[in-house]
RNA sequence: GGAAGCAUAGCUCAGCUGGGAUGAGCGCUCGCCUGACUAGCGGGAGGCCAAGGGUUCGAGCCCCUUUGCUUCCACCA
């Protein structure tokens, strides 16, 4: 024997084996070549403080299939792979860990912490990479990058500069969502919004008399959810046309508390329907009360400082947090008589992505990227088809954001991450963009310039990803060869993080898409349909089901019954499940090998073929066909599952079965190596198909049975994907063969609901007039006995001599008779016999009914109406045959 | 408030441009250690495809309405 393989298929061991392999022979490495087409993957850079999770492994899953697939099929598949330095989320797990050592980041300061973010990095960075090559993942490691080395710097400034220059990049007072915990201004995108319980605070201010001292019988009454905004109150507004309002207009209220005489205004923001119609305008702390006073050029107050505590500006509040702030005025307010009630609200309250912190709106300079001429482009290729997106509703969640974008506030107060390359005079101020640290000041010639403290927004650099990665902003042979990409695969959960950002970023500075296609997939949820989360525990770790399963079955897992945009639930069940198959296909290939051993296998003459081997050939042929298109449209789920059902079903527990009786008689070397050939033939290309998604098996099992050969191939890897042929297709056998395999399911039926014990044989009576079924039985003879574990076959063009008590089976074109003369019960024949014959029936009424429906002939395609032709004429000779039978019982 | 998705076998899901639901896995049930595999083999039960309309010769699939669940966006004090 060649090499013997274990009874059981065991991936431990071997995966890491073969990755090796493969690592050894750089079969992952792409290089230019312009003999080839290109075929470009970036991968989405995982986070250097992350760990391997479901999301990862699906998406990395999917990639690789994709990067397989299309390097067997001859491109020069590149998947470049990379890191991500993820500003605020590393910066929090390393203020966290320092804290734990009692050291205060501030106290640390800048440079100190830096230094332990790039231990950090050094340390942690690789854990998520070893951890991808654990799942199979054919990166080109080579090509590694990483957001904050280099070239990535380099881009990063420069585009940043290049924006500035264009006018596209601002610095400006805005309205922003800050984080207090952090300490940072955080984007629109990174605030997550969650119903909590609250209370909503009825409060009034008094109307502010003609002689210049507050009313005590008239008041204004609004609600509010933040009363310690109050403080920095800088006018009421109401609708402008309120009626019940409008005699106050032009008049002022007094601020309790603040002792600040302000303004009544009119705006058509007020909701007259909402509570009172009045609404309290805090411009400093709340985005929609800035645009008003904007509007109505009011002052604004910021009366809270960083870590939202109340600063100077709150009176005799400062220096209390913003909920003891709370508290203390509500309690004032009370007092003064100026509480109207406390009403019992839930409400959205925006917290920070990272800590759940609920973000303050304050006003703050910051710097901005303008995004109205930016996202034209991005969402013009979206919409005339240049960038497709699957599932194609997502369109509409990208249009829902490129309709309404809003300038993305890019600066964080934060020290890791891309440092923004804005420098200030020290002497008048005067802030210059620049590559490099300008030598003076411009304007007054000072020396003295610092630079920025603030550092870029991670996505500022992940948006520049698929060209960065390829070299820009140097005009590399890479970036002109492989860019734009092909294939971006994402979850639809980042869609406005990370892809719009590409989009524009790559239609902006490379003039051109990113990629041409984005393929989402949903998230992996537990059993129960919940995320998965660190908070709930109900996690599962990838790396524990590849201990277990093997990462063959884990990568099937992740990609059967799925499709793409949807989210799916992980169970154990069907891990096992796909273990199970690849222990089905190890051992079908461990048979076929068994047999072969010893055994030169040649090429057999067309002749020398079975009808058998002609339809597992076609079947086969059929599959290559489907898979591979099915794979071209991105159907990866579905393409694996015919794959799947091939082997399993139609392989396996037909097709070897069939060719047992060949494979055991030495007596016919002929027909014994037409099988042989078969099945290796068949065996590899299945495996070749099935390669992209169970990497290690299939090249274990494929090297295995190269090694058999005198010239052997060394890989599946870089073998080439099996492509239909027109000469592999045999639709007469295919036809003649579902005839034998009804047989075959027909007598096993019946044999099952007689209680008939398996080892006990009988003869079978095929009876058909039709010479070509009988000639199809005639050559199946050998393996239709086994299959339907007949003693003998007899063929005959009538019944004459058959006991009239067998039992039979009626197959189109054919009765199947097997006489069990002590077993027949004529009752319960004839109730089977009848339970078919309505079937039949109901079959034939509608057919019928669509047949004479002449509305149906004329409106139906031809196919169709012959496919139906077809069954009505099978359907008919079938009741035939079950009519004379009971005739004959009866 | 706006939008999207999902509702198909006991459970979890597939079902391509409308053309018989022999759909998959698990579970259940009956029978088998049949010279690759009990991580297996053979048989079986189980679905008016959420409800109601419409378009069509024909609807799980297209349109409208309703109900239930999920998600995204906006965020009104």
């Amino acid at each position: 024997m060649g090499k013997e393989l274990a009874k059981t298929y065991d991936p431990s061991g071997l995966e890491d084996r073969l990755y090796q392999k493969w690592l050894d022979k750089k079969y992952f490495h792409a290089e230019v070549d312009h003999s080839k087409t290109p075929f470009t993957i970036v991968i989405p850079p995982p986070n250097i403080t992350g760990q391997l999770h479901m999301g990862h492994a699906l998406d990395n899953t999917m990639q690789d299939i994709l990067i397989r697939f299309k390097r067997m099929q001859g491109y020069n598949a590149l998947w470049q792979p990379g890191t991500d330095h993820a500003s605020i989320a590393t910066e929090v797990r390393i203020t966290e860990k320092l804290k734990e050592e009692g050291i205060d980041k501030h106290d640390l300061g800048r440079e100190k912490f830096l230094e332990r973010a790039w231990e950090w990095k050094k340390e942690y960075g690789g854990r998520i990479i070893s951890q991808l090559k654990k799942m199979g993942s054919s990166c080109d490691w080579d090509r590694e990058r990483f957001t904050m080395d280099e070239g990535c710097n380099r881009a990063v400034t420069e585009v940043f500069v290049k924006m500035h220059e264009k006018g596209y990049i601002y610095k400006g007072a805005r309205i922003i969502n800050w984080c207090p915990v952090c300490n940072t201004s955080i984007s629109d995108a990174e605030v997550e919004y969650q119903e909590q319980a609250g209370h909503l605070w009825h409060i009034k201010y008094p109307v502010m008399k003609e002689d210049g001292t507050p009313s005590d019988t008239e008041f204004l009454t609004f609600a509010t959810t933040r009363p310690e905004t109050m403080l920095g109150d800088t006018a009421v507004a109401i609708h402008p046309e309120d009626e019940r309002y409008s005699h106050l207009i032009g008049k002022s209220v007094m601020l309790p508390l603040m002792n600040r005489v302000i303004p009544v205004v009119t705006d058509t923001y007020v909701d007259r329907e909402f509570g009172t119609g009045v609404v309290k305008i805090t411009p400093a702390h709340d985005p929609n009360d800035f645009e008003v006073g904007k509007r109505h050029d009011l002052p604004v107050i910021n009366v809270m400082n960083d870590n939202a505590s109340i600063n100077e500006n709150g009176g005799k509040f400062a220096g209390m947090d913003r909920y003891e702030a709370r508290r203390a005025i509500v309690k004032e307010l009370e007092a003064l008589g100026l509480l109207v009630k406390i009403e019992d609200y839930t409400h959205n309250v925006g917290t920070h992505d990272r800590c759940k912190t609920t973000v303050e709106p304050l006003v703050k300079e910051q710097w901005f990227v303008k995004m109205e001429e930016l996202i034209k482009p991005a969402a013009e290729a979206v919409k005339n088809g240049e960038i497709r997106l699957i599932p194609e509703r997502m369109e509409k969640t990208y249009f829902n954001w490129t309709d309404n974008i809003r300038d993305w506030c890019i600066s964080r107060q934060l020290w890791w991450g891309h440092r923004i390359p804005a420098y200030y005079c020290d002497e008048c101020g005067e802030c210059v963009v620049a590559g490099q640290a300008p030598q003076q000041c411009p304007k007054c010639g000072c020396t003295h310039l610092t630079q920025d403290p603030d550092t870029l927004d991670t996505w500022f650099s992940s948006a520049l990803w698929p060209f960065e990665t390829l070299g820009w902003p140097e005009q590399t042979e890479e970036l002109k060869y492989f860019y734009p990409t092909d294939v971006l695969v994402t979850g639809y959960d980042i869609i406005f993080f990370w892809v719009i950002r590409m989009i524009f970023s790559g239609y902006e500075h490379m003039g051109e898409k990113p990629f041409r296609t984005v393929l989402f997939h949903g998230l992996v949820r537990d059993g129960q349909g919940r995320k998965m989360s660190k908070s709930l525990g109900n996690g599962i770790d990838p790396l524990e089901i590849i201990e277990k399963y093997g990462a063959d079955a884990l990568r099937l897992t992740l990609i059967t019954g799925n499709a793409p945009g949807n989210d799916m639930r992980f169970y154990y069940e069907r891990v096992e499940n796909s273990r199970n198959f690849a222990n089905k296909v190890w051992n079908a290939s461990r048979f076929i090998m068994m047999n072969m051993d010893g055994k030169t296998v040649t090429v057999p003459s067309a002749q020398e073929l079975q009808p058998v081997d002609r339809w597992i050939l076609s079947r086969l042929n059929t599959l290559v066909k489907d898979a591979t298109d099915n794979m071209e449209n991105f159907e990866l789920g579905i393409a694996v599952q015919k794959v799947y059902d091939f082997i399993w079903d139609e392989f396996c527990d037909w097709y070897i079965e069939m060719v047992k009786p060949r494979l055991y008689n030495t007596d016919d070397a002929v027909s014994q190596n037409a099988a042989l050939w078969t099945l290796k033939t068949v065996l590899t290309d299945a495996l070749k198909l099935l390669h992209p998604y169970m990497p290690f098996i299939t090249e274990e099992i494929y090297c295995t049975l190269q090694e058999m050969e005198e010239e052997h191939s060394e890989s599946i890897m870089i073998s080439r994907w099996p492509e239909y042929l027109e000469e592999r297709s045999f639709p007469k056998e295919e036809k003649a063969i579902e005839i034998i395999k009804e047989a075959v399911r027909g007598i096993r039926n019946v044999r099952s609901e007689m209680n008939v014990a398996p080892g006990r044989k009988a003869s079978v009576h095929v009876v058909s007039q039709d010479k070509e079924i009988l000639d199809t039985f005639e050559e199946g003879k050998l393996f239709f006995a086994s299959l339907a574990s007949a003693s003998e076959v007899v063929l005959q063009m009538d019944k004459a001599g058959i006991d009239p008590d067998a039992v039979s089976v009626v197959i189109p074109g054919a009765t199947l008779y097997i006489p069990f003369a002590d077993l027949v019960d004529i009752a319960q024949e004839l109730q089977r016999l009848e339970k078919e014959q309505k079937r039949l029936e109901g079959e034939l009424a509608r057919v019928n009914g669509m047949l004479s429906n002449e509305r149906f002939l004329s409106k139906a395609p031809e196919a169709k109406i012959a496919e139906e032709k077809e069954k009505l004429a099978k359907y008919t000779k079938m009741k035939e045959q079950v009519d004379a039978r009971l005739e004959q019982l009866r």
